[in-house]
DNA sequence: ATCCTTATGTGATCTAAATCACGTATTTTT
DNA sequence: AAAAATACGTGATTTAGATCACATAAGGAT
């Protein structure tokens, strides 16, 4: 791995540690939909998004809920504890896109820790990130209606992919909001109505 | 503080740090049913409980919802990330005991990340229970019904008192569930005919 | 063009939970 | 002891969302 494209993408961290990191990590290229992770499974390495996108969703009995993303430059932090703690993994991981990334080995992670406070630091961003993201999965459960949580799910979507059209079908969104393809096709005829967004088969435009 | 007392709550913590922390850091006393922390404030130091019990949660427009407890030996990781992003607090805590803590100063902080290992991995252990009880949460939204929702708020809440016998009303429950009265008396009614649980004023008792 | 698969639309019905609107106990305060 | 505050019970009604049971539409494949 060269540490130019590295240093862009997590430039908070040390280079010396950079250096180490391009150095004893193992580069992966994952395809679109290609399952990484699932749930009661056991990690030795953590991966480290270089380029692509990652789904982490937590699944039960046939039922769904999209927790986040692990975009470039960000650590799967399930991973990292699963990692550190040994434990079974609580989620799901899918990428989204042909996904590069780098196998960061436990025994090394460990070394970083003790050697590098910018690790440190980088790490309990992540957290911090991942920990926000989760109370806004709570907020939006607790508090919002399921038109408001689809609105700001495809708005989210949307920020994701630079423009304002999604390719998802109503089944994916369904499956992201952890309920039923007729509830979104309903709510979303509403929200059309409501000029809020538009639709086609495959895609919807948020205005 | 005395370091023994300490060294009992974190055994996994260097006794040298520990030293810094019984030193660098200021105790305090606070009664029962204190608010320490406001969504939306700010904090220059975080807490390290000692003894007692703090309830965290999130609070929207005359809706709240119980997030987690933070018990003796833990520090608080909102405050702790707020703390270092010096970002608004996005949670409530509140003592629900007399409770004991040590504030420890943002400035110690940093300088204990970059000196001791042991401190590291003591806060992302602390990030990840946290993160495991929010990810349990999301699960009782998606996946639970109300009714089992309760039955498992109220064990957990007689876990954290050894005696089977809780004394709260059901607004109180009500509140940590974020949902209305009625919707509660309703179903412990329903759970005492289940003989799941038994009802007094002021008190349950989890079968 | 026809078939087939995948995506969407929609009525009807059901259910958990929320909300409204009270009544009734049980303590606490005066 | 009377009044007031607090805690709990419960019917009636409403609503969001889930579930069932189809109909229709739009692309691909043959």
């Amino acid at each position: 791995m060269d540490i130019l494209t590295l240093k862009k993408l997590i430039p908070e961290m040390d280079v010396s540690l950079l250096e180490f990191i391009a150095k004893d990590t193992e580069e992966m290229e994952v395809p679109s939909d290609t399952t990484l992770l699932k749930t009661g499974s056991y990690v030795q390495s953590v991966p480290l998004v270089i380029s692509g996108l990652i789904r982490i969703s937590r699944v039960e009995e046939d039922k769904e809920l999209l927790l986040y993303y692990i975009h470039p430059g960000e650590m799967c932090i399930m991973s990292f504890t699963a990692c550190c703690s040994s434990s079974a993994s609580m989620i799901e991981a899918v990428t989204l896109e042909e996904t590069r990334i780098l196998l960061i080995p436990s025994v090394k992670l460990r070394e970083w820790i003790s050697l590098y406070p910018s690790f440190n630091f980088y790490i309990f961003s992540l957290f911090n990130r991942r920990y926000l993201d989760l109370i806004d999965t709570i907020d939006q459960l607790v508090f919002n209606r399921l038109d408001e949580r689809i609105l700001l799910y495809l708005k989210e979507k949307a920020a994701l992919t630079t423009l304002p059209l999604l390719n998802i079908t109503h089944q994916q969104s369904a499956t992201d909001m952890g309920t039923a393809r007729e509830v979104i096709s309903r709510l979303l005829k509403k929200l059309e109505r409501e000029e809020k967004i538009r639709m086609g088969r495959n895609q919807i435009t948020v205005l």
